[in-house]
DNA sequence: GATGAATGAGGTTTCATTCAT
DNA sequence: TATGAATGAAACCTCATTCAT
C-alpha cells in the first residue's frame, strides 16, 4: 500500500502546510516538494499528478476524520446523543487542525469541477453517517418519521459546513467548540417529532 | 453609470454562458469576448481585468437576485410566510437560470481568496434579509426568542446553499421547486417556539 | 503649411512635456493627446503616426536650435569665435529647455533604428555647420590644414553630446554654461596649427 | 558562478546575434531561445527576465572588452602610448565583432532609463581607465596639468563613441582601424602641454 | 475639422511534468 | 528509488490606429 510508505504521508502533510500558507493556486509542486524535503521528481513516484496529491490529501485526512467520528459515535446509545457527537467531532477536529480547516473549507474548493466530484465521492461516506443517525432516530421514535432523508442530510451538513467556513473566514475570532450545544439544539428541534 | 451601458451587460451575460459551459479556468477572455460579439480589447474598456468581470457578474446578478427576493418578501405579512418566500425565490431564481446556478454554486467558488472576500461582501446583504426575517419572527412571537441569530443564519443559508449545490451537481435530476415546502417545514420547526 | 496650424505645435509641445515626464516608452498617444487638450483621433489629422510625432518634434525643435545657432555664428568674424559661439549655443539652448534636453539626450535615443536614421538626417544640417567652421578655420590659417574633417566633426559633436548627456544624467548638478570656455580651449587646441 | 555554466554564455551569444539581426524590440525571447538551441523556459533558469539578458550581455561582453583593453595598456610605458592602445583596442574590438558593435552602439541604447543606468555603472570602469591615463600623462609631464579631467574624459569617450556609432551607421564602408592614428593625434594634441 | 469608442495583433513568463543520470 | 535540469504550451492585456458620427 502506498499509504504506508513514509514519503507518501510526508508529501501530503507538506501539501496541507503549503496550501494553508500560500493558498491553492500559489501552491506549486516544487514548493510542496521543498517543504517535504524531496526532489520535485520524487513527487511523481508517489502521485500521478498534482491533482492526485489533492485527492489523496482529502482521502487521507477525511478518512481519519470519518474514522474517528465513527468511533466516537459508536460509543453513544441513541440518535440524539450520536448527533451531538457528530457535531462535536466535526467542530473539534477542524478546530484542532487549523491548516486542515483552511484547506478543506477554503482552498480545496478552488479546485476544478472534476476534483470536486472526487471530493464529493469521499464525502459520501460522511453523509451516510448522517443518514444512519437520522434513520436510527426515526426507528427509535425520537425523530419525525416523515423526514425527507436527503433534505435533512443537506440541512445538517449545510449547517455544519457553513458554520465552520464562517469561522475560518472570520479568522477564528470565536471558539467553534462553544457552538456545539446550540447547533445541536437547533438541529434536533428540526428533526424531532 | 457603467452598468447602464449595453455592452457591460452584454459582456456579463456572455461571461455567465461561457463560464457555465467551460468552467472558470478554461474561460479565456477571448472566448467571452467572442460570445459577447466584441473585440478582446473592448472587454478592458468596461472591466479592469478578468477578475473584475467575475466580481461585476456576481454584483450584478446577485443584486437582481436580492432585489427580486426583497420585493416578494415585502408583500408577505408574517415571518413564516416571508421565510417561505425566501426559500421559494432562492430555489426558483437559480432553477430558472441554469447557467447562473452553475456559475454561482460551482465555478465562482474556484476563485481566489480576494475575490471570495468581495463575494462575501455582496452576500452580506442577502444574509441580512435572513436576519431580519428571523428577528421579525421573534418579535411576532412565532420564533423562539432564545435563537442565536448568527447560528440560525448559517443553518438557513447552509441548508439552502447545500441543497442547490447538490441539485446542480446531480445535474438537476429532480425539481428544485418541489423541495420548497419540505425545506420550509424543516427550517420553521427548528425556529419555532 | 501644417507647421503654422496652432494644433501642430500644441501637440509637439505636449509630446515634449509628456516624454520628458514619463519617458519614451510610457508616452502613449492618448497621454500626449490629453496633455495637448485634443482627442486621440485628432493627433492623426496632424501626424501620420506616433513615430511621425517624434520625427516632427525633432525637426521642429532642432530646426529652431540650428537656426538660432547659425544666426549667432554669422555675427562672428573668425572660426575660433564661431566655434566658441557654437559651443555656447549648444550648451545654453539645452540648458534653458530642461524637458527638451531630456528628450533629445535620453528619450529619443530609445527609438528604433529607422527613427534614429531620420534623426541623423536632421542632424546633418548641424554637423555641416561644424564642418563649415572647421573649413573656414583652415582657410584662415588658424586651424591645421591636415585635419580630417569627418574625424574632427565626430570629435566636436561627440564631445559636446557626451558632455550634455552626462549633465542630464547627473541631474544637472553643475552649470553647463560654465563648461563653455574649457571645452572651447580643449577643442581649439586639438584643431590649431 | 552562473557565468561558468555553458548555457549562460550560449544564451548571451544567441542574444547578441538575434538582437544585431532583428533589432532590440523585435528580438523575442523565443527567437533567442531558438538561436541558443534551448527551450523558451530554459532562458528563465539562467536569467530573471528579458531585461536581465541584456544587462548580463553588457556586463559579460563589456567585462571582456575592458579586461583585454587593460591588459594591453599595462604593456605600454607612457600615457601617450597607452592612449593609442586604448583607441586601438576600442576600435579593433568593436571592428572585429560586428554584431556586438551593432548591439552596443545602436540597440542597447533603446533600452529604458533603468537599464541605461546599469549600463553606465559598467561603463564607469572603462571611463576610469581613461582617467588614469590622463592623470599619468599629467604626472609624466606630457599632458597639460590644467586639464579638467571630467571634461577630457567626455571628449575622449565622446569622440571614440561617436566615431564608432557613425561607422556602424554608415554600414562600415570604411576601416575603423585606419582611423586610429588620426584620432590619436587629434586627441593628444588637445591634451598635450 | 474633431471626436472617442472600438479594434485586434502580439509576446513574456510560469509551472506541471519528464527523463537521463 | 531519487534527482533536478530542461521542457514548452498557453493566455492576459496593452495601445496605436481607425472610422462612424
Amino acid at each position: 500500500m502506498k499509504n504506508n510508505k513514509p514519503k507518501f504521508k510526508q508529501i501530503i502533510d507538506a501539501a496541507v502546510t503549503v496550501i494553508a500558507e500560500n493558498g491553492y493556486h500559489a501552491s506549486k509542486v516544487s514548493k510542496i516538494a521543498a517543504q517535504a524535503g524531496v526532489a520535485d521528481g520524487t513527487i511523481y513516484l508517489y502521485f500521478k499528478n498534482k491533482e492526485d496529491i489533492l485527492v489523496s490529501l482529502f482521502q487521507e485526512k477525511m478518512g481519519q476524520f470519518i474514522e474517528k467520528t465513527e468511533q466516537q459515535i459508536d460509543l453513544k446509545q441513541n440518535a440524539e446523543e450520536k448527533m451531538k457527537t457528530l457535531i462535536h467531532m466535526h467542530f473539534s477536529q477542524l478546530s484542532d487542525d487549523h491548516d486542515l480547516a483552511i484547506v478543506t473549507q477554503l482552498e480545496l474548493r478552488q479546485s476544478n469541477k472534476e476534483l470536486r466530484l472526487m471530493i464529493n465521492e469521499v464525502l459520501k461516506r460522511y453523509l451516510s453517517i448522517i443518514d444512519r443517525i437520522v434513520e436510527e432516530g426515526i426507528a427509535e421514535g425520537s425523530f419525525d418519521p416523515k423526514l425527507n432523508i436527503r433534505l435533512v442530510r443537506h440541512m445538517i451538513f449545510g449547517t455544519l459546513d457553513e458554520t465552520v467556513t464562517n469561522w475560518v473566514m472570520k479568522e477564528q475570532k470565536y471558539k467553534l467548540a462553544d457552538q456545539v450545544n446550540e447547533v445541536h439544539k437547533l438541529i434536533i428541534k428540526g428533526l424531532s417529532r
